[in-house]
RNA sequence: AGUCCGAUGGUGUAAUGGUAACACUACAGAUUUUGAUUCUGUCAUUCUAGGUUCGAACCCUGGUCGGACUACCA
């Protein structure tokens, strides 16, 4: 009974504000994205804290879109953002967006200045940045500072108004310009800016700065833990402080540490520059670590999830090795996905005691790990496919696979002996010729051979074939983003290998979009969206283990 | 320079004043009709100097190191 999970330092947070009785003990968080890019792993471990508290502490999560900045931010983006929070297992309680608050949010700047506490400001970028100080060095007061709250009022009115230009005038926050804080130097909370936004179009001109309403927002849905990255640690008094002078809900934000993840980018900026430079075919290229490019690749969500679990959160900066998402990756579909057999590099075999034109259907498992994966028939014949690496004309030490007078297991079917072989002009192997063990059929051996390898092999005749794309990292650093010049200094150029022309077992030519398999001895793949009637594309997921190949680079 | 945050095996996270643990990785072995999976084992950790205490990863003080902050971005 007593299979106590230690708590992370949020769920703490939040045990004692339930033990406190504060806000009656209710749970609200939410998940705040902007609509200016797509989902990445960064995200998923935010949706997954904010929604996961939420579920274990019975209480709700919003999803509310960050959209005061109509110049980046479009339609498209929020609907993919819907997507991957759904495909990641998880349903807000509201769909919401910063916008609908824009009346409210005017209001609130009013009720500011008539508390004489914001004031409009005529001076330019340039004068505002130099009247701002420095790290370690006070600011000094614009000289549009003390004006009356009359004239602030009018002035903000004929701003929301459209009398004045972009830059011409901005609303700031009269708080103390020699603050340690930079943020509190008279923050900018209203600018003016004449673009449409997404959804309210044409209605204003002015926009409330992101300081202006994400705390604001977090308020008005009485969010009781506003949990965010540590970046915007030093924005928390600014929004302490409005909410004291607004007199409004106190939500309380809690600051964690972003996670990174090894051999990938996060940030959204140098996402988006890799897709429009065309360094990925798209924000759901399967090397992105886009949610939508994991989805694609085949990641499932459930392993997404545990590996969000797994990393746990902290205040401390981190860089997680990319090797524990695969690893749960693989976890989740080594129980999940079925066995099929697929020769990616294809060599001849020919089984000179076979007789010519005969084929059997053998039964093969569908996943030995999971009893209710069933079984399916395998057809085998005189010809087959088999793995180019899994011939080796001079044999290493402790190659358990073919060669000049080696023996091997077909799997599913018969052990066969390696007779002779040819090869062409280039040393490259054409064909190996094989003599099989007919009492040696898996399931009814009676041959009394013991043979330590195993292959797979797909039959000549029935073989389908396929486009395999494989993946490395998309990077060739481990931290790509604080490597030494610019990032994309360290893209890996191999980071896909297209393979045209892979044999397949027939059962897999009917595949779905998105049906994930393992290759026996190979990997796990899934079936790619650009798949079509006549030909299909498989994303190789993740490699599964290979002690032999980590043996043979010793 | 000022303010704030952080520091536990190679990596990530626990231990909340009482034997430093779990996962990944690495390594070794067992099982295996996937050199996969599974199982067993091994290596390896509290930034530093003081203080409080019977007892400190934990509390206090100083130091060291790392990070964040000076957009009409979020």
């Amino acid at each position: 009974m007593s299979e106590e999970k230690s708590l992370n330092f949020l769920e703490e947070i939040i045990e004692n504000d339930i033990a406190a009785g504060i806000n009656n003990g209710r749970i609200h968080t939410r998940f705040p994205p902007e609509p200016n890019g797509y989902l990445h792993i960064g995200h998923a471990s935010s949706i997954c804290l904010n929604f996961g508290l939420a579920k274990k502490y019975n209480g709700l999560c919003n999803l509310r879109f960050d959209d005061t900045n109509p110049s980046t931010e479009e339609t498209e983006y929020v609907d993919s953002i819907k997507a991957d929070v759904r495909w990641l297992g998880f349903e807000w309680a509201n769909e919401l967006y910063a916008s609908d608050y824009f009346e409210q949010l005017y209001n609130f700047a009013v009720k500011l200045i008539q508390k004489g506490v914001a004031y409009v400001d005529d001076s330019s970028a340039e004068e505002m940045a130099a009247q701002k100080g420095d790290i370690g060095k006070p600011g000094i007061n614009s000289i549009f500072r003390e004006r009356s709250i009359a004239e602030n009022l009018l002035l903000f009115a004929d701003m929301r108004a459209g009398k004045y230009p972009d830059g011409a005038k901005v609303l700031r926050a009269k708080i103390d310009m020699t603050h340690p804080n930079l943020l509190l130097r008279d923050p900018i909370i209203y600018r003016i800016k004449h673009v449409a936004h997404h959804r309210t179009g044409n209605k204003w001109c002015i926009y409330p700065m992101y300081d202006f309403a994400h705390g604001q927002s977090d308020s008005i849905e009485e969010i009781t833990h506003s949990i965010c990255t540590l970046e915007f640690i030093h924005h928390r008094p600014l929004y302490d402080w409005f909410i004291q002078q607004l007199e409004i809900f106190p939500s309380h934000q809690y600051e964690f540490a972003r996670r990174s993840v090894s051999y990938m980018i996060t940030s959204k900026r140098k996402l988006l520059q890799l897709v429009n430079e065309k360094h990925v075919t798209g924000w759901d290229d399967p090397r992105m670590p886009t949610i939508s490019g994991m989805r694609r690749r085949g990641y499932p969500a459930v392993a997404i999830r545990q590996f969000c679990d797994t990393i746990g959160v902290a205040k401390r900066e981190n860089l997680v090795d990319i090797g524990v998402l695969e690893f749960c990756v693989r976890e989740q579909l080594n129980k999940t996905a079925n066995r099929v057999m697929a020769v990616l590099d294809p060599v001849k075999v020919i089984i000179t005691n076979y007789p010519d034109g005969q084929t059997e259907q053998l039964i093969a498992d569908n996943n030995t790990e999971d009893e209710h994966a069933g079984t399916r028939l395998l057809p085998f014949g005189k010809e087959l496919w088999i793995e180019r690496d899994d011939f080796m004309e001079e044999p290493a030490k402790k190659f358990f696979r073919l060669g000049p007078g080696l023996s091997v297991r077909l799997k599913h079917a018969y052990i066969i002996k390696c007779d002779s072989f040819e090869k062409d002009e280039n040393g490259t192997i054409t064909e190996i010729h094989c003599t099989y063990m007919p009492d040696s059929k898996s399931g009814s051996d009676t041959s009394g051979i013991h043979v330590k390898g195993v292959i797979h092999w797909v039959s000549a005749i029935h073989a389908h074939q396929a486009e395999v794309r494989i993946y490395d990292r998309l990077f060739t650093v481990e931290d790509p983003a604080n490597a030494e010049g610019d990032f994309k200094d360290h893209i890996n150029a191999a980071s896909m290998h297209v393979l045209p022309r892979v044999m397949i077992e027939p059962s897999l030519s009917k595949a779905a979009i998105g049906a994930h398999f393992q290759f026996m001895r190979k990997g796990y793949f899934c079936v790619d969206t650009d798949s079509t009637e006549n030909k299909i594309v498989f994303n190789q997921t993740v490699g599964l283990k290979d002690s032999f190949a980590k043996e043979m680079k010793k």
